[in-house]
DNA sequence: TTATATTAGTTGCATAACTAACTATATGTC
DNA sequence: GACATATAGTTAGTTATGCAACTAATATAA
């Protein structure tokens, strides 16, 4: 056994995600400091449908990098808030799709705010290349370890 | 709202942990097929431990960036398998001590291959620059946000 | 067209996370 | 010494995660 490889990179801290957990964090933070009552994970679900309203879950499961069953217990949560609903899909009625209910459409423009100044916040210091790397390399992990 | 802003290096994918929880569910699932019966969570103490013995909880919330009663609850289920125990600190009752006990000691050796092993399939590809880069920005994002 | 396999979603079970409220011990100040 | 404050750890309550087993609907193949 050697440390000395193991510890190439301490890989450990992307294992434990501090840097993803910390942002997190505070953003939730954030969100309850402004009087909305969303989790992150909540939230992640919105910014997509946000981008494309009427999503399945199986869609969703693929762009937030979860399975099924935490998609179905998210949207049921999200649905009881009020902030969403589920409509059979006509063409497949295995399929549901995930729709925003009026009440969503509020928190948009509160959570992209809160959202941008999290992020802002987080990446002071940081360049634009630094950025670039790190998402490249993240794709590539992602990749090599799926 | 500004999308734009939004998106810049799309650090949204950083608060999801898009690529250290695939390289985590990847280290669990070959804990689970090499026979392991731990969590990736339960490891990180572990892990803590081989390098450092009989650390505090409040030790291990800073070094494992959680908090303490997650610290807890994790100890107890490491406990219940008979991986550590708990002594009380004789300069400070307040304190647990956690210590591994002779059964976590076969486990440093396989747990430490797999890990090398399933880092260096995640960072195939990836130079000792950019995971250094990753490393600073992890650290600079860290500070920014806690 | 019937049998088989695949896909979408749900549910049960176990682990883990965070917050807030709590107990017990230590420390600091008057 | 007595009272206030800080620190270490536990517990309760809620949310989220993953796997495995399940149902229902669709697609494929004989």
């Amino acid at each position: 056994m050697s440390n000395n490889q193991f510890k190439r990179g301490e890989l450990y801290s992307v294992i434990n995600g501090v840097a993803s957990t910390a942002v997190a964090r505070r953003l939730q933070k954030n969100f309850r400091n402004a009087g909305l009552e969303i989790t992150i994970e909540q939230w992640s679900i919105l910014y997509h449908l946000w981008k494309e309203d009427g999503l399945s879950q199986q869609e969703l499961c693929t762009r937030t990098f979860r399975d099924k069953a935490s998609i179905t217990r998210l949207i049921d949560n999200i649905e009881k808030l009020g902030l969403v609903e589920r409509i059979a899909s006509k063409d497949d009625r295995r399929v549901n799709l995930v729709y925003l209910t009026d009440a969503a459409k509020p928190l948009q423009e509160a959570t992209y705010n809160l959202a941008n100044q999290t992020m802002n916040e987080a990446l002071q210091g940081i360049s634009k290349e630094e950025i670039e790397i790190v998402k490249s390399v993240f794709q590539r992990v992602y990749e090599n370890s799926k």
